[in-house]
DNA sequence: GTTCTGACA
DNA sequence: TGTCAGCA
């Protein structure tokens, strides 16, 4: 209970963060502008990141490293904080956790391979806007 | 010295 | 996304 008391707790000043996630405050903050992730403000105004942020920021970074852009990852995470439904899309209607075993097993297929796979390619299809 | 917002390339 | 300006 006071575990997760303390992860939430805002401490970390951005300068850490970038340290923890190798992310650049410019990448921090725009996640911040697309709900990502809301830290805590202090002082002047400055930003104050939880143990849950930094968690979270981890885990954007981990979905960018595959080809993930924001629209997909906004994706990923409304379907995390409504994990209670399906996906209003008509193409997947798997559940949060099972999403998130599946890019785990494409990380990891990625890492080994060193190459894409035929499935995280369906899956960039799935969350890239962009065309090819 | 560090972070913030806004803006341009 | 990087980077710069002008503040706090």
């Amino acid at each position: 209970m006071s575990r997760e008391f303390r992860r939430a707790m805002p401490l970390l000043p951005i300068s850490m963060v970038m340290q923890l996630t190798e992310l650049t405050a410019r990448q921090i903050r725009y996640y911040e502008e697309h709900k990502l992730i809301e830290p805590a403000r202090s002082e002047g105004n400055r930003r104050m990141f939880s143990l849950d942020d930094v968690d979270a920021l981890l885990e954007i970074r981990e979905l960018l490293d595959q080809g993930i852009n924001m629209a997909g990852i906004k994706k990923v995470f409304d379907m995390r904080v409504n994990s209670s439904h399906v996906i209003s899309s008509n193409k997947m209607a798997i559940s949060d956790s099972e999403l998130r075993a599946i890019l785990r097993e494409e990380m990891q297929q990625a890492q080994i391979m060193q190459k894409a796979s035929i499935r995280q390619g369906d899956l960039s299809r799935f969350f890239q806007s962009k065309g090819e």
